[in-house]
DNA sequence: CACTTATTGAAAATGATTTTCATTATCAAA
DNA sequence: TTTGATAATGAAAATCATTTTCAATAAGTG
């Protein structure tokens, strides 16, 4: 999903189109990996020098709302959002420069049908995240 | 692994045994769910008045180090802990309670081999949790 | 173009975590 | 045992991320 059809998304959910946002959506929606909300600020400010980090906060927030963006957990901190991505899709991160890769068609319904048996849970949702890395990393 | 062992683990790596640590063992050794540091503090000082929350911060960092518990990640927050388990294990919280069950027996290799193709990347690790009802919350 | 009000950035407030530091307690060695 | 070096403690201060407040500004409707 392009640039374009975030800030459609927001128009359509009633929040105003103003240049701060098209800025910080476009920051995120172009990183390949997951950035923090001074990242996003640091990398949206070259483009526009009055930006406010409060405001980075408040976008990334609606984005989120609107499921344009998700927060990305990791081992050394959970600021990090990147892309949600189309439907049902899961992340896997390189270790060494942060690129995130995308997948779905992960069927754990054995898994979890065998793991709701043996626990008497209902199970509802699941994460799954892999962590490796990537091609070019690799070649180092 | 019980309490005494996880002091066991912490003299054996050179830590003192104090009652701080013995108290702040016990409240997380013993809790069925993810605590945070606030949480620990609050359950501990029932024991042990003079208790600092700095005291449980430092505490809870020496046990993750010793891999003797982990951060659970959810989605409103990521800052409890809850014991590692034993061997590579995943967790299934009661999005109700918070009730964690453990379960091993995920066998993704055939997922992540596919993913390794279609990606590019070398994976060496995930993360894998599942989200539902334990028993007694699905009865109410 | 005018007007309503959502949005903005700066500053202050909050909440979680870490650091500093003087005091106290653990534990190894005498 | 008692002693002594020093690790551990709690309180207060410092730091860092995030949220709230508020007056000024800008978006978009009429």
């Amino acid at each position: 999903m392009a640039a374009d059809q975030w800030l459609t998304q927001l128009q359509e959910n009633g929040y105003r189109l103003t240049e701060a946002r098209r800025i910080v959506v476009e920051a995120v929606e172009k990183s390949a990996r997951a950035l923090t909300p001074i990242e996003v600020y640091d990398i949206a400010r070259k483009k526009y020098r009055a930006l406010g980090l409060v405001t980075v906060y408040r976008t990334l927030e609606k984005l989120e709302e609107l499921h344009l963006i998700q927060r990305v957990h990791q081992p050394l901190g959970c600021q990090a959002f990147i892309s949600a991505g189309e439907g049902h899709q899961h992340l896997l991160l390189c270790q060494n420069c942060g690129q995130v890769a995308f997948f779905e068609g992960d069927d754990l319904d054995v898994l979890t049908e065998s793991i709701a048996q043996k626990t008497g849970y209902q199970i509802s949702e699941h994460w799954l995240q892999l962590f490796g890395l990537c091609a070019n990393c690799r070649a180092d």
